[in-house]
DNA sequence: TAGGCCATCTGGTCCT
DNA sequence: AGGACCAGATGGCCTA
């Protein structure tokens, strides 16, 4: 934490004000320990210092002052910490396309990345075990996308989820256009700003928008009837 | 110009 | 006593 601080005060981009921050003692600087000289107590009585009204004063500012420096700087290492979340996900890939999520859009962005990564991994977890039990996939490939059992919207968006997923799921993030026989590479494939998931230069909406209700991965899978049921959005995993 | 976002200040509370 | 944390207030900046 202290490392921190002192990078957040050297930081180039640091305004004014960071001058006003005080600066912690390095090691080096730190007073070296003195003994411990055993005092004998010399009052009976607590030691009630005697200050005047303009002592106190100025005690009090010295201490609002030092207090607003501390503020300062834990809100700083709060925006840094925020900063580097920023930069961890999708939407930051593509900056002269975006604009800098705001605070509570970071924090719920992070929120629903998170929940889709889990649900993906849930997902191939499914697969896996379809595939040991002997079953068809159950997901959503060309050939069930073509079968009837889904709307246009529908296939729309499960290719689109199929992307998505198997994006996610290749190390190097290229196996997406191989999917759905989208043109694209990996530097093409993103999240977008508003949440949704897709190509550069197409895509409707992968419904991942921060303040929609969200598509469920687990929810593509066959029914008894090895028909897929199909239910495209549920509750948004972050209450908005 | 209203509204959103942000940085900062401030006083209160809790903890060490 | 002093630091950390929090929430409310305030003013500046930007955008639709």
């Amino acid at each position: 934490m202290a490392e921190f601080s002192s990078q957040v005060r050297s930081a180039e981009s640091s305004p004014s004000h960071f001058a006003k921050a005080t600066t912690p003692m390095s090691p080096t600087e730190l007073p070296s320990k003195a003994p411990t000289i055993k005092k004998t107590k010399r009052y009976s009585r607590p030691r009630v210092r005697c200050r005047s009204p303009t002592v106190i004063q100025r005690l009090k500012k010295t201490r609002r002052v030092k207090a607003n420096d501390r503020e300062r700087n834990r809100m700083h290492s709060l925006n840094h910490a925020l900063e580097k979340l920023r930069v961890v996900l999708p939407a930051s890939s593509f900056p002269e396309e975006s604009t800098k999520l705001t605070k509570i859009e970071t924090l719920r962005f992070a929120y629903n990345y998170i929940w889709v990564l889990t649900e993906t991994l849930k997902m191939n977890g499914k697969m896996q075990e379809y595939e040991a039990a002997g079953l068809p996939n159950p997901l959503p490939t060309h050939h069930n996308l073509a079968s009837g059992h889904f709307t246009d919207a529908e296939v729309k968006n499960e290719s689109h989820l199929v992307d998505y997923s198997s994006w996610i799921a290749s190390p190097d993030n290229t196996t997406a256009s191989s999917v759905s026989g989208f043109e694209s590479n990996s530097d093409e494939s993103f999240m977008n700003l508003d949440g949704s998931f897709g190509c550069a230069d197409q895509l409707g909406a992968f419904p991942m928008d921060m303040n929609q209700p969200f598509f469920q991965p687990s929810n593509l899978f066959c029914d008894e009837n090895n028909v897929p049921s199909f239910q495209p959005y549920i509750s948004a995993p972050f209450p908005m």
